[in-house]
DNA sequence: CCCACATATTCAATTTATGTGATATAACCA
DNA sequence: TGGTTATATCACATAAATTGAATATGTGGG
């Protein structure tokens, strides 16, 4: 593991990276840290799904889930599929993932 | 790992529960996907700090620190201990290192 | 008691996020 | 072409998060 250590020895130079990545990381924690979007990476987790399919499953209105699609997508995270009339939304890595399923044993196994 | 899966066949009971659950991980992401308070759970995971060393390490003010200290707490991630003056911060359970290690290696390893 | 230091809280101002309704675009079909 | 379905985008209203300055609290020392 090994997270990041500062010490009067760290350079700006490498404060700088750290920092950098920090944003990276929250920018990140904040596209998946909303309800409705985590809802959504979970079920794209089990393979890609068109709009329509996450609005009934998350229920919530075309509009909403559109924008949260494109919040996704603009973080990088989903990429869209046309097929006809339908868009088909899946994971573009498995970044989200990795973490949902740690988040999950931690929110939804034990307490 | 098995995240949710949710079909025609899930009641609604399960339903709100699922509903519920990510309701939890929402707020505990959204807890931790701050810059600041991100950096702050990184330095906790080497162990406690005091609020005047942990303004140093991320190098914000004061009450920015406190404050954000202050939601850590609220959302029961974070405990103090009064020693004297100075107030020490540690990590009430691993929740936080967990994820952190995954985002780390996610974020400061390759890419 | 008074002062200085460490930390917390409060409040107002601002920024950012989110949901909604209306409208736009794109594809398909008659 | 006109209508319908699927999705995206826009503009606005509202809510939530964040920041900064000021002030308060708690502790130890003289």
């Amino acid at each position: 593991m090994s997270l990041p250590v500062i010490t009067k020895e760290t350079t700006q130079t490498e404060l700088d990276a750290i920092v950098q990545k920090a944003k990276s990381a929250s920018c990140f924690l904040k596209a998946i840290s909303h309800e409705g979007r985590l809802m959504i990476l979970c079920h794209l987790v089990s393979g890609e799904k068109s709009v329509t399919e996450l609005e009934d499953l998350i229920l919530a209105r075309q509009a909403a889930v559109s924008q949260q699609l494109s919040r996704l997508r603009l973080e990088g995270l989903v990429i869209p599929r046309r097929d006809g009339k339908t868009i088909y939304y899946r994971l573009v890595d498995d970044k989200p993932k990795q973490v949902l399923e740690i988040v999950y044993d931690l929110f939804c196994r034990d307490n």
